[in-house]
DNA sequence: AAGTTCGGCAACCGCCTTGGT
DNA sequence: CACCAAGGCGGTTGCCGAACT
């Protein structure tokens, strides 16, 4: 299933992740965030280069990760999103909350490329004037999209969305027009899980600025403000920032 | 029962982008 | 403007279990 761990000539080991390695991984980031890859493991006791820590915590340890059992939804809209997108797995993810771009790419890979080439390919040996009613609907829905509002959520995320080419900034009425259009925290963009995992329900983002739209990023540099105690509590968001207020602790670092 | 092929998926690799100096 | 480091992304690989012969 997975590679077979080993030690490059670094020392750096590589392949598949033992428990104690994942349990260090996600204690040392739910505690102090990921403010360095590079400088991640170190600080964490990890043999692993950054860009393993990183892709482990994207694809597997982050909270409200998703593994396997994709409902019809989500494999509808990934077909959906690769019409639209192409392979741009990424962004895709945005639209699938709880899951990564890795999980989406394999999903693609192993089950929805056939899938998609066999509705195509059916659709393309039948013609419209041997349909019946109902399966011209179907075939129109296959064409346009396998259901119109959710077609016209596809076009309306994908006008709006930020990630968009045609998307010139970040905009609060992005989000705001998501949630209207979807009906449903469904179609949130993943982004939005670090709000409800590196805060507890006492807490609220204490913005300068308009905060409908928060992406993950932004989430770590902001400040967050417990709203019994009234404490400030700080994720920090770069090594500087880190060591400035941990001084103490790496002084003799 | 043994050998072979296939499917699924975690993880790696290399390139590109971005931000800092 | 050029260079460098770090992060991010998409393509690919390697391994294992299941299915097949």
């Amino acid at each position: 299933m997975v590679k077979t761990p080993s030690f490059d000539n670094n020392g750096v080991k590589k392949g598949a992740w033992s428990e104690d390695e994942d349990d260090k991984l996600r204690a040392y980031i739910q505690r102090y965030g990921h403010w360095n890859w590079r400088l991640l493991p170190k600080f964490a006791g990890l043999s692993r280069s950054g860009k393993s820590c990183r892709l482990r915590w994207v694809n597997y340890l982050r909270p409200n990760i998703k593994h396997g059992n994709f409902t019809k939804e989500e494999e509808d809209m990934i077909i959906e999103l690769h019409k639209k997108l192409g392979n741009k797995w990424s962004e895709m993810s945005a639209y699938l909350p709880g899951r990564s771009d890795n999980e989406i790419k394999n999903r693609w890979h192993t089950h929805l490329k056939k899938r998609a080439k066999d509705e195509q390919t059916v659709l393309d040996n039948q013609p419209i004037g041997t349909l019946k009613p109902d399966q011209t609907n179907t075939k129109h829905d296959l064409i346009h999209n396998s259901d119109t509002a959710l077609q016209m959520d596809f076009d309306f995320l994908l006008a709006e969305s930020p990630l968009s080419s045609s998307s010139t900034s970040l905009s609060s009425s992005w989000f705001n027009g998501l949630l209207d259009s979807a009906g449903s925290s469904d179609y949130a963009p993943i982004d939005y899980f670090w709000n409800d995992n590196f805060l507890s329900e006492n807490d609220t983002i204490v913005s300068s600025s308009d905060n409908s739209f928060i992406p993950s990023d932004l989430v770590y540099q902001a400040s967050f403000q417990n709203t019994n105690t009234g404490d400030d509590n700080f994720f920090w968001s770069s090594v500087d920032s880190y060591l400035e207020h941990n001084h103490d602790q790496f002084i003799n670092f």
